[in-house]
DNA sequence: CTGCCAACATACCAACCAGTATGTATGGTA
DNA sequence: TACCATACATACTGGTTGGTATGTTGGCAG
């Protein structure tokens, strides 16, 4: 039936790799989710842009609902543990390592227009249903808390300064970045996504003690 | 047919007052938006909200699209002026308006758990619908002209620094504001936006020229 | 070779969706 | 009093939704 079927070597065997459909049915779900938001993305596009069926869907998941869970618990936060804890344990100069984070976060157009994954989930499903909101919550607190965490070493060790209250900094940060996510994917425009780097890092440069201050 | 009519004196008219269905579509658009978002919130339950029926809907507005864009022009764009515009005319002081308008953001668990409906909106339709954008985007740069323009005012009467730029600060600004709103819609706890309200004010404080600190 | 179960695919369903077609009451005009 | 446009109300439609019931296939144990 499947003409790729003829010369595909041990590869064929991902024809039924139950683990390989769900892995497709994941980030398709997170596509679409992402695109037109949980509620408004239907499980056909879903299915289509995964390549799979219905009957396979309901055999992973029991649900729509199931479904994007395993998104936020998947996709959404392993995403932002790779972009924000992984790259701040163990740093020497904790505002360098914020400062380097912020700087890499992607200004291409296609992702300015789309927005935080984890933002657009919480915006939408967080005053609707408690599941949501939960795992997203937690995710927001895992990143606040690593944050936070290098802040406080920072102040021991001399890096930051010390009437800088870490849990209240690493929250406006959050705040920070994802507002202006929120007004550059209104905007739909890159350039107010750098004008707000450049404005998140001037902010995290005044949390160095005074005397302290590196170039600028 | 209707009982109420019976002893109703000219009240009865807007029985037939076309300008009050209208407005009440309106108001029921922008609770159901509100709640639930654009896409997901269906023209019954607005109906039903309304107390109207889909002939009414229809005769006022000629899509589900245009009554959308209604509620942005004729509901949320004037909210945000008169909470954010009206009161920073001729004001002596910006930092204290400033202060003030932040101060005097509400609360309430279920605006928080609501969160700005201004951003509810940009957020779900800035990159799904042009027509919403635009006029979304409307609004927010009328927000930031008008912040920019009063701390303009404030450097040349010496009540801000002269270093801060108006725009970027004025956009900072929102950002926070919306940042935070993410963050407490998500947290679903006032006490989020509180401590967000603290650190937004001490930066507001912060724009002021040193030696010109007032209390704290 | 045979059964059997995991891993799907297909067909189908009631509920709901935005939108439309048509009916009707009302107040003003001639 | 007859007429008529306005301002709705009611009934209906084709398409889409999440979910289900049932059919089919591949691979491995025996």
């Amino acid at each position: 039936m499947l003409a790729a079927g003829k010369n595909s070597k041990r590869r064929a065997t991902r024809l039924r790799d139950p683990e390989y459909t769900r892995e497709r049915l994941l980030q398709a779900a997170f596509r679409e989710v992402y695109r037109s938001g949980f509620q408004s993305a239907s499980l056909d596009t879903i299915l289509a842009s995964a390549g799979v069926t219905k009957g396979a869907l309901y055999y992973h998941f029991q649900s729509k609902e199931a479904l994007g869970y395993a998104v936020v618990e998947e996709v959404i936060a392993p995403d932002v543990r790779g972009t924000w804890l992984r790259p701040l344990q163990s740093v020497k100069d904790p505002i360098d390592a914020l400062i380097g984070i912020v700087q890499g976060i992607s200004v291409r157009p296609e992702v300015v227009r789309g927005g935080c994954p984890l933002n657009n989930l919480a915006q939408e499903m967080s005053p609707l249903d408690a599941g949501f909101r939960k795992r997203l919550a937690i995710v927001f607190h895992a990143w606040r808390e690593a944050v936070a965490s290098v802040l406080r070493e920072g102040q021991t060790q001399g890096s930051v300064r010390r009437d800088v209250e870490p849990t209240d900094a690493a929250g406006l940060l959050i705040a920070m970045v994802e507002g202006y996510g929120s007004l550059a994917k209104n905007a739909q425009d890159p350039k107010v996504m750098k004008a707000g780097i450049r404005n998140i890092v001037d902010w995290l440069r005044s949390l160095r003690p005074p005397g302290n201050r590196k170039r600028g």
